[in-house]
DNA sequence: TCGGGCATGGCAACATGTTGTCATGTTGCG
DNA sequence: CGCAACATGACAACATGTTGCCATGCCCGA
């Protein structure tokens, strides 16, 4: 995000064009990121939920999993994925099972409604992504997200 | 974040491929927002700062404002900025000045602790984009930040 | 000039996520 | 087996952002 920040009155003197491309592509990136949690959570709001628990809903949809394993796939820490799972059992759109491998760690799974909810979701999403494509090139899709891809590795490579 | 949700096991019947390519497109749009996010973060640390107050603070590096106008910029709340302006303010990297046009609306301005803490910010993050893109071909992240461009243009036609 | 509409700021509740701490099960190794 | 690492769950504090509400300052038109 420091896009807005370093690069409108920034624009790097040698670094040439790729930096400034960068800190442009940069900043849309942040801006779909937000209009994708937005449209999301409008997807959600009609069955009550909201983008945090939708997500969490389907990463047991088809396997019931112990809260650290949900976590360690969404890229949470297993505290959010706690509260969150917590919240959908209170709503009875899923439900602790005991884990014979694991006495404390409890198996998240969907109950019937939540698999209901979960459905009526996806529905909505595909729906959504059908409109949203229409017409454009796959091609052109695949390149950006390679794109994005490798910035995202090159990034990586500079957190601690 | 409907990704992983409806994408991995919902490819698309019907929709063929555009629809499967924007699905993980946005999957990785989320991925790489998160680590630009910590990696904004990052570079805000050392100088006992985030990414949320240099946003707020870059704001009115070159021109004090008034906090409602700032959000509308950021596209957040007036009192999701307010709330990181009066931390500003607390920590004496910016300060209110009286608006001669409004006596409510005060005007945040950096002060010179501000702009000092600004202009580290600043220079780490253009030595980070000159890493980063060390190598990229500027017209590919162009093309990408097009493509990002219209999905955003198509997803905002979808909000309330 | 008065009054209504709008912008602004302050307050509170809530959602989401992180970090840190602690106690207690689990596991695996000597 | 027993103990030291590790995983897990529970709690608390904090950061960030949203929504809703209310009081007050500002502007413009009747």
């Amino acid at each position: 995000m420091p896009e807005k920040v370093a690069t409108r009155q920034h624009a790097v003197k040698g670094g040439g064009r790729a930096c400034d491309a960068y800190s442009a592509l940069i900043d849309q990136v942040g801006r779909l990121a937000d209009v994708v949690e937005a449209i999301g959570n409008g997807i959600a709001r009609p069955t009550g939920q909201s983008l945090a628990r939708w997500q969490v809903l389907a990463e047991v949809e088809h396997e019931a999993a112990p809260v650290g394993a949900i976590a360690c796939r969404l890229g949470h820490t297993r505290q959010a994925v706690q509260r969150v799972a917590d919240l959908l059992v209170e709503d009875e759109l899923a439900c602790y099972r005991p884990n014979p491998a694991h006495r404390r760690a409890k198996l998240l799974d969907v109950t019937p409604t939540g698999r209901a909810a979960l459905h009526r979701m996806q529905a909505a999403y595909t729906q959504l992504a059908l409109r949203t494509t229409e017409g454009l090139d796959p091609e052109r899709l695949n390149l950006a997200r390679q794109t994005l891809s490798e910035l995202q590795r090159r990034l990586e490579s500079e957190l601690p």
